[in-house]
DNA sequence: GCGACAG
DNA sequence: ATCTTGTCGC
């Protein structure tokens, strides 16, 4: 919490941040208070936390899906639990709360990250990666919405977003699999990944603690029978029923 | 100033 | 993201 000092003149009054409130605090401060000028010192701040070496998500086990729906001033988060080995969802969690932040493109972090970690602070495990709809490296200051979750909560995470924010390619060929290096000022900042032949393209992006070859590898292993990696498919396909379902109680009151 | 622009 | 029925193509 923010330490309030009253002066002696009492319309000065200065704001102090206590140097102990952690960048997650932070986070969900500035998205409540609409701060885009202190949201992008965050990101520049964080930028440096980045770590894109790490190598052990090689086989994971448990991988969560998230995504939002929305409705006027309301939001709604699934985050779906998908177990590797036996290869099926084992868990799908809910929750809906009011949108603190607008859309602003750049700043998806702000305005997904309260809503979903409102639901995961609740959850009693931790899964070996987390997957988000959105980029994560893929992003002007490289940090997309899975980069900033994973700096934020510590854990492995992957960008998965469904069109380009920023950057250069060439059109990956007509196949399923072909892929191509996504660019953004001389460096790679993630893939564009044609899952099935015909379809539009997905961008993959390392989020943080893993590195752009195991995100690639882990997308291309969830494909089955859709263009969204299977528990992208189901986390988008829970929201959207989860907030049909809400606004059909709403409608009959 | 103009065009781009995750969800 | 959301608004929305039928329709074209692999
Ligand atoms: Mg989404």
């Amino acid at each position: 919490m923010p330490i309030s000092l009253a002066f002696p003149l009492p319309h000065i009054q200065i704001v102090l941040y206590n140097r102990f409130m952690n960048y997650l605090e932070e986070t969900l401060k500035i998205a409540k208070n609409r701060d885009t000028k202190a949201a992008k010192k965050v990101q520049m701040l964080l930028r440096d936390k980045i770590s894109l070496n790490d190598n052990t998500v090689i086989n994971p086990h448990f991988i969560m899906g998230v995504d939002l729906a929305y409705d006027k001033d309301m939001a709604f988060v699934s985050i779906v639990l998908w177990d590797n080995i036996k290869e099926e969802i084992v868990s799908v969690f809910n929750d809906k709360g009011k949108v603190v932040f607008p859309y602003i493109p750049g700043f998806l972090s702000f305005r997904e990250f309260p809503i979903f970690y409102q639901l995961y602070e609740k959850l009693t495990f931790e899964p070996d990666v987390i997957i988000f709809d959105g980029h994560g490296y893929a992003h002007p200051r490289r940090m997309g919405l899975a980069t900033h979750a994973g700096i934020l909560l510590d854990i492995p995470t992957i960008g998965c977003a469904k069109s380009k924010l920023v950057g250069t390619y060439d059109v990956p060929e007509n196949e399923e699999n072909a892929y191509s290096e996504l660019h953004h000022k001389n460096e790679i900042i993630g893939y564009v990944l044609r899952t099935r032949k015909n379809v539009k393209p997905i961008f993959i992006s390392p989020g943080n603690h893993i590195s752009f070859g195991q995100s690639l590898k882990l997308i291309i292993s969830l494909k089955r029978k859709t263009k969204l990696p299977v528990v992208m498919q189901m986390a988008h396909r829970t929201c959207e029923a989860y907030k049909r379902s809400f606004l059909a109680i709403e409608r009959r009151k």
